[in-house]
DNA sequence: GGGCTTTCTGAAAGCGCTTTCAGTATAGCA
DNA sequence: TGCTATACTGAAAGCGCTTTCAGAAAGCCC
């Protein structure tokens, strides 16, 4: 059994005591604030260096007011759309000198009694907002608070002025779709849609009827379903639509995860992809070029949507100013779940 | 073009002042941690509504001594494998009511000139560490400090006696060998191995070794190469061999992702999985049940792991004990890909 | 040599909060 | 009635740091 002895840590006082200086030169050694003399700097990094001294980050924060830290609000870390992101959001943190801390959770957001937000305004100078989980209302309260803040994959609530980065969902969706009705003949494609509310999927619906309406084809609603982004619940839904007899000779999965939901569907209930079948996603995460079959898809710039966004905010956070929203372009990969050889 | 407007925030003496009460009233109110009249507890709510106050986290914590967090260092968030332990983490903080803050970075926690870590120590109570990043001399500084550390896949280094979580690795690819070897006939059996220093791979390659030796296989080097948990490495390493005219019939790809290279290296290079070359991966990551075919591997229970090294970390930091070393059993999950029907 | 920067240093005032400590007022009890 | 618990409240002392502010020492100019 182990058990926890505290132990006390090396103040700042602690190392001028040593260093036989005031705290304020060694402020002045720690930060280079301020010109110190070349054998005042020795003895003070010494005395660091013996007492194993490190600052306590809060007080740096309470005294200092700035953490040098953006945090990252999402929902659930899954998925092979986030390591591209994360990477992005990354890079760009980091090109500045700043560091990330994420706080993934869903349930956690609302309950919390106090209704305070885990990092936000406290550890980070600002937040990189990625989840439907925060309601315009906290957002806004955020907001007119003059916190820092960058929206991913979804716009501001009415009327507030805040910085956002999405895809071009529509037009990318729909020269997806267009590719399925012109080049492979498709004109039953049932559409799986993201969760709820998702922003993205608002747009790539929009893309979907848009395509449809330029061909001619009339909208069946019940080639509508939910597949929410998700492996599971997509293969469910086109499961739903094979049992009801649904005719069928495209589908376009909302995403990868929901491309790939359709794909197992259809082969489990013996339809050829993409001779039965053709399917088709949008994100192009690394996964959809070793799927069977290579899964045609819309790529969106993900790693750099992460960049942008991460180095929005910190211009924010600098005092500067951020375009109040970035559209990023998006670009049709085609493979072979589509039917092209 | 959007700018930032500073905004005071509410203080507690804001709070205080309109509510016509001390600091320590409003913090009592705040804290619930000593009784206040309830005339008095609704003057201070009123306020705190109406100055929309938020207590300053670092104040709280530099005064209190405490920031009702832990902190989570990894290497970098990508892989099916993460998601699941995230889940286990977070329920085990949410349980205790702490939250999670997660620092993914693979470049950062060296190159920081002050040596510091990010959230190590600072904003957060204790630390859960999965990285092979972190060296051995950090965690042992760490530790001497008596920071609260519990480390997730790996051992501590010698003589410190910090709690770790880790699965059996060993007896479980050792089944599996044997599986390959017993049911399948396999005697030419690829191992690829995981990133340099992983140690989760250490004890797999025992477990191979094991194997092999216990059925008089005798151990070839040249089945040995380096797949580091990632797919297109594997892959890289599988067409190597085969390049080379090495002769398998079976490959353990180290990890799920590690087998999924090899399944993609094995088909494009014509040859049929499982029908000429078995394959075989290690974790159970959600994605390996949909794989073509359904992949054969060690089911980990990555999640429990998550949450055991959560709970163990949070009783050490409210300065219980802990056990010192925790292994969790794995499972053989026979799929299709080393040949079973 | 006097006045002027320039370089370096320390004292001290907070940053916003928690937490003793020392009350005052009220209730309970003999 | 007097005495002690009990409920409630405020003053004040930090938590460990950054940052003026002011001063001492040293170098420069005329």
């Amino acid at each position: 059994m182990i058990a926890q002895r505290p132990n006390k840590r090396a103040t700042i006082s602690d190392v001028a005591k040593l260093a036989g200086v005031s705290i304020s030169t060694v402020s002045r050694v720690v930060n280079e604030t301020a010109p110190v003399a070349d054998e005042t700097v020795q003895q003070v990094r010494h005395a660091i260096e013996t007492l194993d001294y490190t600052p306590h980050a809060a007080a740096r924060t309470l005294a200092g007011r700035r953490t040098g830290t953006i945090g990252l609000l999402l929902p659930e870390i899954s998925g092979a759309f986030y390591a591209p992101m994360l990477r992005g959001i990354e890079a760009g943190a980091l090109e500045a000198g700043f560091d990330l801390l994420i706080h993934a959770s869903s349930a956690v957001l609302q309950e919390r009694g106090n209704g305070s937000l885990p990092l936000a305004e406290h550890n980070v100078d600002g937040l990189l907002v990625f989840t439907d989980r925060l309601t315009d209302s906290e957002i806004s309260r955020l907001y007119r608070r003059g916190f820092p803040l960058v929206l991913l994959h979804r716009t501001p609530p009415a009327g507030l002025d805040i910085p956002c980065v999405t895809f071009e969902n529509k037009a990318g969706t729909r020269r997806l779709i267009e590719h399925l009705i012109i080049a492979h003949g498709c004109r039953r494609i049932g559409f799986l849609a993201g969760p709820d509310g998702n922003e993205d999927s608002y747009w790539r619906e929009l893309g979907y009827r848009e395509a449809l309406a330029a061909h001619g084809i009339p909208l069946d609603p019940s080639l509508r379903s939910v597949g929410a982004f998700d492996e599971e619940q997509a293969e469910a839904a086109v499961a739903a639509w094979l049992r009801q007899g649904i005719e069928l000779d495209a589908v376009f999965g909302g995403d990868d995860e929901g491309a790939t939901g359709a794909i197992q569907a259809l082969q489990r209930a013996g339809r050829r992809v993409p001779q039965d079948v053709a399917v088709a996603g949008f994100d192009d995460v690394p996964f959809a070029r070793l799927m069977t079959p290579p899964l045609t898809t819309v790529r969106a710039p993900i790693e750099m949507a992460g960049q942008q966004a991460a180095s929005q905010l910190i211009t924010l956070i600098q005092g500067g100013e951020s375009d109040s929203s970035t559209l990023l372009p998006t670009e049709l990969v085609i493979r072979r779940s589509c039917g092209c050889a």
